[in-house]
This record gives C-alpha cells, structure tokens and sequence, in this order.
DNA sequence: CTTGAGCTTCCAGTGGCTGGAAGCCTTATC
DNA sequence: GATAAGGCTTCCAGCCACTGGAAGCTCAAG
C-alpha cells in the first residue's frame, strides 16, 4: 500500500509518516519504483502512534510504549508507570494554564476596553501582577 | 549596566535577553568595549516582556503589547482584544488538555499495573480507544 | 602577569512536524 | 507515442522560543 492510502486510513499525513520513518519508529518496505511499501502491521503501528500522540505522549514515550506493545513479556506495570508519569505532566501543564488563565481573566475583567489608553492590563505587566 | 545583573534583575537569562535583542524586542546601547549597556527603561521592559510571557503570550502578542505600552494613544479596547484572545487560546488548551486527562485517567485506573503483560492502556491505544 | 569571571559572536540543537523545490513514476487522455 | 496531472521521492529550510557550547575578547583581583 502507499502512503497516501496508508495517510488516508491511518489520520496522518504523508509527512508525518515520512518523519516517523526518519526516527524509525516505522519501517515500511519499498517497492522497485523506490516508493514506501506499508502492509497492515505498519497501518496498525501507525494508528497507535496517532492516538498515543493524540494522548499527548512525546514521541520518545510513544517509542517506549510501541517496543512495549510488542514486547510479549511486558510487565503492564511498565506501561501504567509510563503512562502515570505523563498523566502528571499532563496535570502540571493544567495547573500552569489555570494559573495564567485566573490572573489575565482579573486583568481583563479589570480593563475597560474602551477609547482611552488607561489599561488595568498593561499596568499589570508594567508594574508586576 | 552590564547583562548579568540585568539578568538578576529582571529575572531573565542572559541568552535570553540577548535574544531579545536580536529579535528586536530591546535595544540597549553599547559601552565602548563591546558590552551591552542596558538603561532602567530596557530592564523595565525586559520585566515587562517577563511577565507577559509568563502569562503565555506569544513574542508576537509581547511585541504588540510593548509597542500598544509605549504608544500614548492607544485605546485600552486593543489591549483587551490581544488578551481576550490570548485567553481563548489558554481555554481552548486547557479543554484538550482536560480531555487527554479524562481518557488517560480511565485506563490507568483499568490497568493492574502488575508483572502480567495483559494491558488495557496498551489495548486502548491499540484498538482506538 | 596570571587567573578567573564575565562578556562577545556564531553555530547547532531542541520537538514534532510542515512547506516547498526539483525530479522520478504512473495513469489517463488525446 | 506524446503529454499532462497527480502521486511519489529526496533534501533543505523554517516554525517557536530559546539553550548549549565553542572560541575569543575584556576586566578586576591578587
């Protein structure tokens, strides 16, 4: 199959997979015109990877939970310590943008947003929040 | 004033501030042997452009809103629109961020986490989840 | 005079793609 | 058989906002 079907039925696109195979992360065979050659395994490992990065793991995470998806003596311990320590990040990053968002949403509040230059905004970010 | 305590003082590393400057964001004068030389007026908006990107704001918004700072003629209404919209965006993360929570929260708790390789996250990324 | 800290510039790398150019391959149409 | 369109290939550059590191200059202390 090439890769514009592959792009089709896996979400990516055609740049991405090119990427991933760069980073090996797939390695599809090649037909004798050069071009990529993907059988349903690749297709599969594909999709994995979209919803893994959909989930917002980094590719070196995605690595490590493909190696462990195909690894038949994982220990689903491995899996879950990978996916608790990105749950956390994931919770951290929350927590900063909940920050941010409670303190502009003051300032904006505060702003009048009209014709004069006086702004609570700028004051805010001149003088420390 | 030399770049290290300018540094100290507005709580920006000293490649970053040199970044600044490269992007046009500050332009501080030169002493005769080469050094930067940063006036009161650079270190403030050096903590100006600190704390507009603590809260987020892209380079782009932060040179925006220094020249709308600097500018005696702006309507506080321009202000308010970049933050607004700034806003939105910090929403709009914060509500993917939140679902990747809510989806990967459900299969850590469906994973045993023990030395068995069966695993529903593994199984969840695997089969669309 | 030397040592060490602080400053300079420049280049490369981060993550995860994405855009674009130049050129080969395939398929359909004339 | 020529040609045009679309899909494929590679490679290089760029995105964002820095950050690390090398090579070399300047300055203050001992």
């Amino acid at each position: 199959m090439n890769i514009g079907e592959v792009s089709e039925r896996s979400g990516l696109p055609p740049k991405t997979i090119r990427y991933y195979e760069d980073i090996n992360l797939v390695r599809p065979l090649r037909s004798d015109n050069g071009y990529r050659s993907f059988r349903e395994s690749d297709i599969h490992k594909l999709a994995f990877l979209g919803r893994a990065r959909a989930l917002g793991f980094s590719i070196e995470d995605c690595r490590t939970l493909l190696s462990l998806y195909e690894d038949e003596t994982r220990e689903s311990a491995q899996v879950k310590a990978v996916a608790k320590e990105h749950l956390t990040e994931i919770d951290n990053k929350i927590a900063q943008l909940k920050s941010m968002r409670e303190t502009l949403s003051h300032l904006i509040e505060a702003c009048q947003g009209d014709h004069r230059p006086d702004c609570p905004i700028l004051k805010g970010l001149s003088r420390g929040i």
